[in-house]
DNA sequence: TGCTAATTAGCAAGACATGCAAATTAGATC
DNA sequence: GATCTAATTTGCATGTCTTGCTAATTAGCA
């Protein structure tokens, strides 16, 4: 679902109401390509209708998610960001800065374990970390890169 | 690594002491198949060594993963687990009972974005979602299975 | 227009993880 | 084996992220 009309039947057919906060918050996260966080969210939703709350905020998100109409992504981060691209897709993350871009990669769906073939398979993720081309690019000319962190240490110390 | 003497050496290579604490965790860490989070493993550090501090465990498991002695895995179930096998593998993560299994993909290295070609890839993860056999079977017998709920929102209900 | 169940807001609390400083200790040195 | 020192451990405080709870508000129906 792309289209803010369709929100309200998909919340009649679950019983829920469609209140100006949830309009807001669904607004937001499909203008939104950055994969953000429900306080990312929250600051958005603050300049445009002062006095929201958070925990609004949250709570639309996971009704969102239980609807099905977004993705939760943890990637070791710290906050739990949130995806409204519900479609078959991965991800890439990049280990300098943070940043979660969305990929698409060939015969994903069909990976299977070599192993454990006793288990169902509902879903395939596919995770790429790396550095994007924007950080690889100010790497090369730019600092040089500094200890050898973890990739999980990085993406926690850039939390901040 | 697996062997415990070669832990001294390797602690000693980083200009870091061998003490006793240490020994325990990165010993009961490969005692265990289970992706332990850090409270699990202080339970158990703490039943054969009482006193042994939570801080200890968290700094000691921060500690091994910069030696690349362990891996952490970040799944959307709440608390960071951690997995002493730092080889070429994968995980399948029951969204029943939230167990993380090992499994092996064929091919999951060459794995690329059709998209995103200028993104340098340091690794690639692929994760499975899905019900593991043990859980499986009791379903198809026992009790329906409940209400839809997201696999994260699952994951995160077997927190507790 | 009125009714009622759903929703919101705000605060408290819970889970997970780290910062800090004093006390302790591993391991090198003599 | 005794001594010394820097590394380590503890325990507590703090911080971040998220959810629980409840009174007040409100969307949507009759």
């Amino acid at each position: 679902m792309q289209s803010p009309a369709s929100l309200a039947v998909a919340y009649r057919a679950n019983g829920r109401k469609l209140t100006p906060q949830r309009q807001l918050i669904f607004q937001l996260m499909h203008e939104n390509e950055t994969h953000p966080t429900a306080e990312d969210l929250y600051a958005q939703a603050s300049a445009q209708m002062p006095g929201i709350s958070l925990r609004t905020v949250y709570q639309t998100l996971n009704e969102l998610a239980e609807m099905g109409e977004l993705q939760f992504i943890e990637i070791g981060s710290g906050a739990t960001r949130f995806d409204p691209n519900v479609g078959d897709h991965h991800h890439a993350v990049c280990d300098s800065c943070g940043q979660i871009r969305d990929v698409h990669v060939r015969g994903a769906a069909t990976l299977r374990p070599t192993d454990s073939t006793d288990f169902v398979i509902n879903e395939v993720g596919v995770v790429f970390r790396g550095i994007c081309s924007a950080c690889e690019t100010s790497r090369r000319k730019g600092s040089s890169q500094r200890g050898a962190k973890s990739p999980v240490q990085q993406a926690k110390a850039s939390k901040k």
